[in-house]
DNA sequence: TTATCCATGTAAGAAGTTACATGATTGA
DNA sequence: TCAATCATGTAACTTCTTACATGGATAA
C-alpha cells in the first residue's frame, strides 16, 4: 500500500487534481495515513505515464495549469489487484510511547507537557472527526471516521486515567521515594 | 526519534548486545515501534564511533564474537537531549483502514477476511500484552502496556460492532441495494 | 500585512526494510 | 527434520519527507 494506491483510490470516486487528492486524504484519514505533495505529483505522472490514470489539463489564469486526473480502465483493474494484494497491515508507530519509557529521565514538567500536548491533539483529531461527519458520507467513510472516533476515546481516556504512572518519576527533580511515603 | 535514539534508551537500563536490544524493543512496544538488525546495527556503529556507546566482544565459540554495548556518560547526555528535543508525535499509518474506504470495490469475502485477520490480529497483540506483564515491569513499562490495551481493546469492539458498515457493499457480487430493502 | 489558499513540480537526502551471507545449537 | 534461536553485518533498494522554486488572490 503506497501513494500510488492511494490516488487511484481517491481517484475512484471521481477526477480530482494532485492537490485535490491530498486534500480528500487528510479530510478521510486524517492521522491515519497522509501523503505529501512531494509524493503525490511524482506518483500521479508515473501513473499517467504507465496509463492507469489520464490527465486533461485546465489552462487557469495567474496559476500553473490545473491537472485533472482520471481513472483508465487499466487503473480500475490494477487499484482492485493492489488492494486484493495488499497485506493491509497497520503500523502505529509511536514517539511519545517510547519518550515515556524513558520518562524517569526527565523533568516531570517535561513528561506532564509531552502528555498534555497529547491530549491536546487526541482532542482536536476528535473534534475534527465529530466535524467533518457528513450525511453523504458514505457507510466506508463513517466506518473509518468511527474506528478514529473509537480509538482516540480510549487513548484519551487511558491518558487521563493514568497519567500518574509516568508522573511524578523523575530521578531529576526531587527524591521521587520520599514524596511517595511522607 | 529514529532507531538510534531507541538503542540509547535500550541501553539506559543497562549493557546489551544489538541482538537483545532488538527483543527488548519487541517485547515492550510490541507493535508500537520497531526496528530491523539491518537498522539496529548500523546504528550501534555510528553511536560507537561517536562516542555514545562503548563496546566489548566477548568471544564466543562457533559464533559472531556478541558484542555489548555500554551508554557513556556522553551518551546519556545525548539521550535526555534527544527526548527533550523530539516532537514525540505518532504517526499511525493504516493499510487496513485505506482498504476498507475501497470495500466497495472488493469482493464481500475479501472485505470479511481482511477484518477477521486484523481481529485475529489485535486479539493476539492483546493477548501478548496481558502474557508479557511481568511483576518486576517499572510503572513506565506498565503505562506502556496498559496504552495498547485500552487501544487495542477499543478497536476490537468497534471493528465487532460496526463491521456491517462495510460487508455487505460489494457492487461486485450481487446487487447491494435489492438485498437492503426487498 | 501577514497568513492561507490555490497549484505544480524537482532534487536532495533521510530513514528504514529486505535480502543476503554465515552457521552451530536446541527443541518440537 | 524442520523451525527457531542466537549473532552480526552489508548492500541494494524503496519510500517518503523536506526544502526549494514560483506567485496571484483572498481573508483576517
Amino acid at each position: 500500500m503506497d501513494v500510488r494506491t492511494l490516488c487511484l483510490g481517491v481517484l475512484s470516486f471521481g477526477p480530482a487534481s494532485g492537490y485535490e487528492i491530498k486534500k480528500q486524504v487528510e479530510r478521510i484519514f486524517g492521522p491515519f495515513f497522509d501523503a505529501s505533495f512531494g509524493s503525490i505529483y511524482p506518483a500521479l505522472n508515473a501513473l499517467t505515464r504507465e496509463g492507469f490514470v489520464s490527465c486533461t489539463a485546465q489552462a487557469q489564469e495567474k496559476r500553473p495549469d490545473k491537472k485533472v486526473y482520471s481513472l483508465t480502465e487499466n487503473g480500475r483493474f490494477k487499484l482492485v489487484a493492489d488492494l486484493m494484494a495488499t497485506s493491509a497491515r497497520d503500523r502505529f508507530r509511536s514517539e511519545f510511547l517510547v519518550a515515556m519509557l524513558f520518562a524517569e529521565l526527565l523533568p516531570a514538567s517535561r513528561v506532564s507537557r509531552l502528555i498534555d500536548d497529547r491530549l491536546a491533539i487526541y482532542r482536536r483529531e476528535l473534534g475534527e472527526i465529530e466535524q467533518d461527519c457528513r450525511p453523504d458520507a458514505s457507510p466506508a467513510e463513517r466506518f473509518i471516521s468511527g474506528f478514529g472516533e473509537a480509538v482516540y476515546r480510549a487513548a484519551i481516556a487511558y491518558l487521563e486515567n493514568n497519567r500518574h504512572l509516568v508522573e511524578g518519576q523523575s530521578l531529576l527533580a526531587e527524591p521521587a521515594r520520599a514524596a511517595v511515603a511522607p
